[in-house]
DNA sequence: TTTCAGTCTGTGAACGTTCACAGAAGCGAC
DNA sequence: GTCGCTTCTGTGAACGTTCACAGACTGAAA
C-alpha cells in the first residue's frame, strides 16, 4: 500500500516535452519572469502590480495551465473555500421531501458563483454528527448550512461552540436567534389556505400538521388557528410526519374522530397525497364531499387526482437567501436577520 | 478586504486557560512525550510502534482533542480525501428525477464509513464544465462519480485526459469501456414489463421512451423492441424528455397517430404520471381502456390515481456499486468491470 | 540636491503534515 | 565481543501557497 510506485521527478522544465508534474506557482514566475510574490498578487488580485508583470504572469498561466493548489493555500489562509450543508434527518427519511432537491440545485449554484463548494454531510446518527464536528473543526469548512434541523439537536450546540458561520435553511426552532435562517412564511401561508377554505363556505376545517419539532409542523399549525380561533378544536387537529403515509392514517384517524368534516389543511403535498388515498378509500369525493388544500406546490401536488390547491413556497429564493446569509458571516458579518418569505395560494382542482 | 483583523497569535501554552489556536501534530507529540514522526505513525497506522508510544499518543490525541489537519496532508500526500459527484443535467433539469435523492444520499453513506467527503458539483454549461476540470486537476478531488451524463458529453473526455478515477451511475453511451458503471438492467427490466402487457392481451402497445442519448432512453427501447419485435412500428413510439410534461405531450401525440392503442409502457413514472393527465383528458379509462406502465418504482407512482404498475430498479444497490466501483479504482485497481443488477415488476391498478 | 510618499518587487518564514533516512536499542548467534 | 537483524524513534526536507517585511525605483515637492 505505501508501494512508492515511482519517486518524484525533479520539476525540470523539459526540453522536448511537457513536464511530468502540475506547474507550481514557481513554475508561473519563471515563465513570466517574476518572483512567487508577484505570482501570489496577481491570483488575489492585490493592488500595485504594474501593467506589465500583470500581463505576463497572465500569460504565463495560460501557457502552463497553472491551478492554484487549494491545500497549500487553505493550510496558510486557514480558509477552506467550501462549506457544508447538513441534513438533519435520519438516514431513511432524508430526501423523502422532494424540496430537498430544489434547495440543493440552488446552493450549488449560488455558491459556485464564488468558487465554493459544497460538501454534503448527513447527521442522522451520533458518529454522523461527530463525524460532522471533526470535519468542521478540522477546518475544512468556512460555514455551515443546516437543513431541516430539529428542534434540540445536539449538532447546533457542537457548532456554537466551535465558533463557526452557520445557518439554516428554515428555523432551528428554540435557536431562532442563534442561528439565523431564510425561511417562507409559513404561518402566513396557512392564513391563506384556511381563510380560503373557509372563503369557500367550508364549516368543518381539519388540519394534518407535520411533526411538532418542525418549524413547518409548528407555524402552519398556528396559521391554521390563527384564523379559525377556537373553532380550531383537538377534534379537529392531526399529526403526521411529512410522508405520504403518515397523511394517510392520519386522514383516516380524521374521519374516524370527525365524520362531519368537510375540509382539510394538510401540511405538505406529500401528506395531502396521503390523505387523497384514504378519503378515496372512505369513499369521499374530493373536493365534492371534502376539500384538500395541501403546502409545498411540490412535483407531486400536479400529479394527484385531483391536482391539489396548495400553496407555494419561493423555494429557490428561499435557499438563495440562505447562502446569501451564510456567505455575509463568513466574510465577517457580526449579525444577519433572518429573511422571511412571501407565499402563493395557487388553486387547483381539490377544493 | 485585506482587513487583517487581528494578527496571528502565538501558540503558546496558555497557564491559566486553553491554548487559542487548534492543537497540532506538535502539541501532541509534546504532551506524548514522543516525536512528531511517532505520532504521524499512530495516526497512519503504521507498523513499528511501541505499545508504550502508541497508548501515549492516543492519550495525548483525547486530551488535546486533537483532529489531523486534511490540507496539510493532503499536500503532501497529494491525495484529497473526498470525491467529487458530477451532475451533467442541464441546470433546470437537475433532481426533476427523483431518483437523484436515493442515489445521493447512499453514496454519501457509503463513502463516509471510509471517512471521504462528497463534494456535489454541476455540469450543465461550459461554464459549470470548465470549474469542475480545474477543481479536479487542482488535485481536489480523488474521484469523480458521473450522474446522468449524455452521450457525448465533453466532460468525459476532458476527465479521461486527466486520468482521474471515475465512475458513472449508470452507463455514459458510447463509453462504455472507458468508464465503468453500475446500472439496473434497464433492458430486461422494459422487457419484463412488454412481456407482462402482453400476457395481460393487450393487443396495440405504445411506448413512450426517454431521450435517446441516455441509457435508460435507449435500452428500455430496446427492451420493448426485444419482446414486440416487427409488431413495434414506429408508430407506436414517441419520444419523452423525462418530465411529466413530456409524458403528457408524447401521450397527446401517441392518441392522435393511434387511437387504437390499449397499452402504453412509459419508460418512468414521472412520465407516466403526465401520459395518465393525457389519456384522462381524452376520456380514456385507466386501466380498462389503455393499460400504463411506468419505469423507476418513485415515490410518484403511489400518488398517481391509478396508482402505477412499474419497473423497480435497485436503486440503493445501484448506487453503492457505483462507490464500490471507485473506491477500488481510487485504490489503484487497473480495471473494474460494470455492475449490472436486476430489476422487478410491481404490479398496480394501472394495469 | 535631498526628501518623501507612493508603487512595485523579491525573499524568508511560516502553515501542518508525511516521508525517507539515519541511527539507537535490544537480542540472539557466532 | 562483534556482527547482523529486527524493532522502534527522531529529524530534516519537502509539499505549494500567502504574508510581512525590506528594499528599489519613480516622480514630485522642498
Amino acid at each position: 500500500m505505501t508501494g512508492s510506485s515511482g519517486g518524484r521527478r525533479a520539476a525540470g522544465r523539459g526540453d522536448n516535452g511537457t513536464m511530468a508534474k502540475r506547474p507550481t506557482i514557481h513554475d508561473v514566475a519563471a515563465v513570466a519572469g517574476v518572483s512567487r510574490g508577484t505570482v501570489s498578487r496577481v491570483l488575489n488580485d492585490d493592488r500595485y502590480v504594474s501593467p506589465a508583470s500583470h500581463a505576463a504572469v497572465r500569460r504565463a498561466i495560460a501557457e502552463t495551465g497553472y491551478i492554484v493548489n487549494r491545500n497549500a493555500r487553505s493550510l496558510v489562509t486557514q480558509r477552506s473555500g467550501s462549506v457544508v450543508m447538513v441534513l438533519s434527518e435520519p438516514h431513511e427519511k432524508v430526501f423523502e421531501d422532494p424540496n430537498y432537491s430544489t434547495t440543493i440545485r440552488t446552493a450549488i449554484r449560488r455558491l459556485a458563483t464564488r468558487d465554493v463548494s459544497l460538501v454534503i454531510m448527513m447527521a442522522g446518527d451520533d458518529g454522523d454528527r461527530e463525524r460532522v464536528v471533526r470535519y468542521v473543526r478540522g477546518g475544512h469548512a468556512d460555514g455551515v448550512l443546516l437543513m431541516s434541523t430539529h428542534a434540540g439537536d445536539p449538532l447546533v450546540d457542537a457548532l456554537e461552540a466551535i465558533r463557526i458561520p452557520a445557518v439554516a435553511c428554515g428555523a432551528v426552532i428554540g435557536k431562532e436567534n442563534v442561528i439565523p435562517y431564510a425561511a417562507a412564511n409559513d404561518r402566513e401561508g396557512a392564513r391563506q389556505m384556511t381563510r380560503y377554505l373557509v372563503g369557500r363556505g367550508r364549516r368543518r376545517i381539519a388540519t394534518i400538521t407535520g411533526p411538532m419539532d418542525t418549524p413547518g409542523g409548528m407555524q402552519r399549525l398556528e396559521g391554521f388557528a390563527d384564523v379559525l380561533g377556537r373553532k380550531a378544536s383537538k377534534r379537529l387537529i392531526e399529526h403526521g410526519d411529512w410522508t405520504r403515509l403518515g397523511g394517510e392514517s392520519a386522514m383516516a384517524r380524521l374521519l374516524e374522530r370527525a365524520p362531519d368534516l368537510d375540509a382539510v389543511f394538510v401540511a405538505s403535498d406529500l401528506m395531502a397525497a396521503g390523505a387523497l388515498s384514504a378519503l378515496r378509500a372512505a369513499g369521499r369525493r374530493v373536493p365534492e364531499d371534502v376539500a384538500v388544500g395541501g403546502f409545498d406546490d411540490s412535483a407531486v401536488a400536479l400529479s394527484t387526482h385531483p391536482p391539489l390547491t396548495t400553496i407555494r413556497q419561493p423555494l429557490e429564493r428561499v435557499a438563495e437567501e440562505t447562502v446569501h446569509l451564510l456567505l455575509a458571516l463568513i466574510d465577517g458579518a457580526e449579525r444577519v436577520e433572518p429573511v422571511i418569505l412571501p407565499t402563493d395560494l395557487i388553486v387547483r382542482e381539490s377544493t
